[in-house]
DNA sequence: TTCATGTGTAAGCGGAGACTGACAGGTGAA
DNA sequence: TTCACCTGTCAGTCTCCGCTTACACATGAA
């Protein structure tokens, strides 16, 4: 994980409103509408949101049909797993983002979180 | 940690500025100016930063005299681990910050980062 | 005295991000 | 047709944060 990838994580993650929806979205997926109820915030702001933290890689969304055919919109927790310390910062900085057409990864190629 | 700690953190983090000065602190402690001049950035601008960061016990600053009288600053690096999942998440968020006068902390009373 | 080096703080600007309100469109049920 | 749901997006406001510029003050060396 490169500098801008930590840094887009910890935005992502770093917010009062989204470690609600983690917190919500922890025991399970949701919809759209039916998290914006729970959490009582508004639905463009939730997606704003949520647009955030999948672009992050914290949750995915789908789109899904219900039994009476509405259309509603799921969204999950990822898997992640992030650990923060002097050492992982430091060589998160030190990354200095490589040519895309370079195979030299140092470190790790593309990604260290998840556990696949 | 609670919600608050861990945002505190997280915001402390979270900022391309912030995660180079610690990059710069890793390989030990340095004052205000110095600092300054390796990352290139005004000196006020790095006091907002590393206060922001004493805060939420990232660092830790020290007012030194140099051989010739000088003062000076300096910030060197507090230990710090943190880990970052859905399980250590949703667990700050059901922290609900119980009184102050009431020692049945659930988890973690007050910290839980750091190597004391 | 002047210069170079430090620490510390205050005023102000600008832009990004958080948030609201209103819109268009779709569905099934009454 | 109307209602009650849902998804999606846009325009606008407002506040906070990052950042710069500018001060006041102290020290040792020239």
């Amino acid at each position: 994980m490169d500098s801008e990838e930590l840094l887009a994580f910890l935005a992502a993650v770093g917010h009062a409103q989204r470690i609600r929806i983690i917190g919500e979205l922890a025991s399970g997926q949701l919809y759209v509408s039916e998290l914006a109820r729970r959490l009582g915030v508004s639905r463009p702001l939730l997606y704003m949101h949520l647009e955030r933290m999948e672009k992050a890689g914290l949750v995915v969304g789908r789109l899904e049909l219900s039994d009476d055919g509405k259309a509603l919109k799921y969204f999950e927790l990822a898997p992640f797993d992030v650990r923060l310390n002097v050492d992982t910062i430091s060589a998160a900085v030190r990354q200095v983002r490589p040519d895309p057409s370079d195979g030299t990864g140092d470190d790790e190629p593309h990604s260290a979180k998840g556990t696949p």
